[in-house]
DNA sequence: CCAAAGGGCACCAAAACGGTGCCGATTCCG
DNA sequence: CGGAATCGGCACCGTTTTGGTGCCCTTTGG
């Protein structure tokens, strides 16, 4: 209930770590040691990962993955849809594109949060879209408390703009 | 992941409703059958928000609930918080009260991560936290389209600001 | 050739989720 | 007074999601 799953946090760890490593090739195995992940497990995010587009990978002796692009340009949104199967979605927005158009949810004319949940979600999301791997990553010790999210100007966006599904 | 519950979401329908009718005493029933939810999912959910002090329970005939306070006091965070048993944490942030202080997750040391996946979930309930009731109802007929949430500002917390747990 | 890497597929146990049943305590209302 | 309708508490249950693993194949550097 809105946290992200393991995989995810996974996901992340391992994105963080390779952007620390930005240029070589770093293994499954190396990340999975490094912060004790279950090694099969962050495989299989790795793959999802690499599936969508978001890592290189490379196979063989010396194999293991690589950032696709420049951390600025990953998201963490399109990390986490990449690694969850399926762009999430609440209930309330299960819409349904048909050939006429969109079958809306069931309540939709008598719910009163409709529109409202949409927004929150997609604020939310709207913060997980512009936050990029290079806002996760440490390049400095960090300070140790007290930084501000820079969420400014969350947009509402329709869902389908910020799902940036494969 | 990262999706509200149906129980949130029902709750959050419930206090809308609740909005739209201050004053009165609203049984489960009615906003039941009003949204087409579960009756005895909904009467689970609204005892939790009445638990939290978010509603008033009235018992009886002509029982049900009504808000505890204003609409711009109730936020969507002291909402889902109170909805959703547990307070939400990541893995990362499992730390442990202890006599002398706190102890962090296992990967503390070496998870790059861990600090901003906090902001990140700091970041997203900043935006539950400062989403009131009031911003979820429609008074008027709202804007079919493209508002903005109003999120500026996510500021850093520590998830025991904001946890509002009973 | 072999070791070490990723790719694919299937599978599994445990937890979370969505939902329900039952019964007791209150309290209005006829 | 006696329903009837309400909330309160507890237990339960089936399904889905999560977290995690096994096995085997392909690729490839040394």
């Amino acid at each position: 209930m809105l946290a992200l799953t393991k995989r995810s946090e996974y996901g992340l760890i391992a994105l963080v770590h390779l952007v620390d490593r930005r240029g070589e090739i770093v293994s499954a195995r190396e990340i999975g040691d490094t912060y004790q992940v279950p090694r099969r497990l962050l495989a299989e995010v790795l793959k999802a990962l690499s599936r969508a587009g978001l890592l290189e990978s490379y196979r063989g002796a010396t194999g293991g993955y690589a950032l696709a692009s420049e951390p600025e340009l990953i998201t963490v949104a399109q990390a986490v849809t990449a690694i969850e199967d399926a762009a999430p979605r609440d209930a309330c927005e299960s819409d349904i594109k048909t050939s006429t158009g969109w079958s809306a949810c069931e309540m939709s004319s008598t719910c009163p949060i409709k529109t409202p949940i949409q927004r929150l979600r997609a604020g939310i999301w709207g913060l997980l879209h512009q936050t990029t791997l290079r806002d996760l990553a440490h390049p400095e010790p960090v300070n140790p408390f007290g930084e501000l999210i820079n969420a400014a100007q969350l947009q509402t966006r329709t869902l389908t703009d910020t799902a940036v599904q494969s």
